[in-house]
DNA sequence: AAGATTGTTGCTTA
DNA sequence: TTAAGCAACAATCT
């Protein structure tokens, strides 16, 4: 799933290959993808725009353009942002093939939305699942959706004041209030899990029965591995790649994650999974004991 | 072959 | 007014 490190990952990488680049073409090959807006409108905004700013808001990319119209990506748990040369074209039954000599990409037949750039590239937007969405939004519309979320865990309004204000207020498991993007931005289950287990605390407590202390490792620990992870490209436990279709790294140092059975670092204790609010979630029994 | 998987939204109920 | 739970979305894998 793109969490935070993930989606940190394809903005710094879109940062690095697209701005300035102009959007020549635009298709959309599962019309759902783009939200509000139906294609020769999106196009009429969009084509001749040059990409001038990238960022990224909890697990939105955000390319602002030229006109100050924002393109809005969310990957949701299976979409890619795939930057490559322009080697694809649609054949005469309008099915997305590749040119002979295009790079090899597993990918290929879950692409939704392309667009064409004038340095001879292309982004195009896969999603299996077809989950993700391209929404085009302005400025205001924008922040109108960004002053929704919680702080970014790497901000100073990300301290312990806040969370104490927050969590006190919550009965919820403490798993459920992390995964609130209203409280915290960016964090989803793979982290959460990790945060929690690293915090020795259950992911089934009350949010607001989580001590001074307990909070104050939450922060720190949340901002070592959403940082190791940023560094390490992300993880791929599943689908998640970066714009060169390749995978993240962070798979190798994940502690409970999708580990059950395995044994605890700490206690080699057996890895034990449960559902909190509906959510696949993993823990140390012994580590992370009950209360 | 039903159930699990995932993030977010929108609805319902308390 | 707020909190919390659940269905819905989509497709694939077990």
């Amino acid at each position: 799933m793109p969490e935070l490190p993930e989606v940190e990952t394809i903005k710094r990488d879109l940062e690095k290959k697209i701005i300035g680049t102009r959007i020549i073409n635009f298709i959309d090959l599962w019309p759902k993808t783009l939200k509000g807006i139906k294609a020769p409108d999106f196009k009429k905004k969009v084509i001749g725009q040059k990409l001038v700013k990238v960022t990224r808001r909890a697990k939105l990319i955000i390319i602002k353009l030229e006109n100050n119209l924002n393109l809005v990506f969310h990957m949701k748990m299976t979409g890619h942002l795939l930057i490559e040369p322009d080697t694809r074209k649609i054949d005469s039954d309008g099915n997305w093939v590749r040119k002979e000599g295009a790079l090899k990409d597993p990918y290929n037949q879950y692409i939704r939305a392309v667009f064409w750039l004038d340095n001879n590239k292309i982004i195009a937007f896969s999603d299996l699942r077809k989950f993700g969405y391209i929404k085009l939004l302005t400025s205001i519309q924008l922040n109108l959706v960004t002053s929704e979320f919680g702080p970014e865990p790497f901000s100073v309004d990300f301290k312990a004041s806040y969370l104490q204000k927050k969590f006190s207020k919550k009965r919820i498991a403490i798993k459920k209030a992390l995964l609130d993007q209203k409280i915290i931005a960016g964090i989803g289950n793979i982290y959460a899990d990790e945060i929690l287990y690293r915090a020795a605390i259950h992911p089934e407590t009350q949010a607001n029965k989580i001590s001074v202390k307990e909070i104050d490792k939450i922060i720190i620990l949340t901002r070592k591995i959403l940082g190791d992870s940023i560094e390490a490209r992300g993880t791929s436990t599943s689908d998640y790649r970066d714009t060169d279709g390749q995978q993240g790294k962070y798979m190798n140092k994940l502690k409970v994650y999708g580990k059950k059975g395995s044994l605890c670092d700490k206690c080699q204790t057996e890895i034990e999974k449960i559902k909190v609010g509906a959510r696949g979630t993993y823990f140390c029994p012994k580590c992370q004991v009950k209360r």
